[in-house]
DNA sequence: TCGCTCGCCTTTGTATACACGATGGGCTAG
DNA sequence: CTAGCCCATCGTGTATACAAAGGCGAGCGA
């Protein structure tokens, strides 16, 4: 599908580069750019109606990110993250969740704290109805809420872009057994410990809750091994 | 027998945009080139024998990992770190390496941690002589020696990344007061609390370690306000 | 038949050209 | 004299052109 960028509407001020980067960004999380695939530029180019400029530079601020690679002179591509690196990733998220929590409890005003128990208990609603989507963007707003209720908004940012990173995993770690619903019961415990005011606890819990998650993912990447490493070749 | 006959110096082969890219990190790390610079890319293309194209793919990369601000049409600014942002970084960076110690603690190989231990040995000349250089260079490798010893890699270079942002402020900090000789004492408590294995232990001890470099950057800050607010309008 | 090598072709990396928006100064009008 | 508008100029954003390196297959030799 050819999508032109180039002929946006009107509000669309921002670069065409950067707007080529979100939708890579998105195309990548998304797994519609599997891991391992090469891109051409001028592919790319033709794809979003623009030049190789723009497409060059969109890729190499996603180089950064980490969400591709690119090899001097042998082009560009998705990075093929091996079971260990996913894996790596969680751990760091859990670490990363459990250090914001730990904050947020101790910080956020009562009127955060209020918002996010209203967040929490709209979501058993979801979980009865087994709605995998609704429940994966309440999960992302119930998390990013916590990384501003650090009161830190460099942790917030890096805590919201890692999260980003491992995106498409999460929704596909949702669909194993009863994980939505282990999931609530986790946050749960989190936000009993929130209650109390108790921090550490807070991290505890939160830190298992996603080493959980990354539990859940790893029995479905064993399952379907290769699914991410081997991409498109 | 097989011989790898690509040995040869990469110096060479690396990438135009790639080299000046480092050498802006290192320049804005410096201070070379202070908070809130306007960079022209012309001039920038002109110092380095380039022409915009590579400039322009650095400063994107750049404004990825934070170094710069890209404002469309408006050119590019080294990033202007409030005190506030500064202290957030370094908020984040002690929860950082919090869980960096906490996690080597209990992952630590015993060669790995003789290894530190040796490092740890070695930075006592240096606070007697008063080598802030080489303290500060000991420093980042104790430090990155943690990060590697958590043997999760992408921590460990979520760590050296959000250390290296925070180069020039660590440097600053070291040369306040005492500070040298206190932040060795801090390390001989992380220290003693990983030879025990105790890995909460060791992590609130670097967090406070980390802190207190905080504090102590804090009233450079203040004293000398605006020194990195204002950069060079 | 297999393997090596040479050379073409594809694709990347860099330079240059062009387009468009932003900024600042000067001119005019009130 | 001042304020606001217009135009010139500069610098960024994108496109195109050019250079060079890597991949790959054909051809040759063992």
């Amino acid at each position: 599908m050819i999508v032109d960028l180039a002929q946006g509407e009107p509000e669309e001020r921002t670069l065409l580069s950067q707007r080529i980067r979100n939708a890579l960004t998105d195309e990548i999380a998304r797994g519609d750019l599997p891991a391992g695939m090469q891109l051409d530029e001028q592919e790319l180019a033709d794809r979003f109606g623009a030049s190789r400029t723009p497409v060059r530079e969109a890729l190499s601020q996603l180089a950064v990110s980490g969400l591709v690679e690119m090899r001097p002179r042998r082009g560009v591509v998705v990075t093929r993250l091996t079971a260990e690196r996913i894996m790596d990733m969680f751990e760091a998220m859990a670490e990363i969740e459990a250090m914001c929590v730990r904050l947020a409890t101790f910080r956020m005003t009562p009127l955060e704290r209020s918002r996010l128990m209203h967040l929490h208990e709209e979501s058993l609603d979801m979980v009865e109805r087994g709605d995998v989507d609704a429940y994966d963007a309440f999960n992302r707003e119930f998390h990013e809420h916590l990384y501003r209720a650090t009161h830190n908004s460099f942790m917030a940012e890096q805590a919201a872009a890692t999260r980003q990173r491992l995106n498409a995993f999460r929704r596909t770690q949702l669909r194993q057994g009863d994980r939505m619903a282990r999931s609530r019961e986790e946050h749960d415990t989190v936000m009993a410990a929130i209650a109390e005011g108790d921090g550490d606890n807070a991290a505890r819990r939160m830190r298992a809750h996603m080493l959980n998650a990354a539990t859940a993912l790893e029995r479905y990447i064993v399952e379907h091994l290769g699914a991410f490493q081997v991409g498109a070749d």
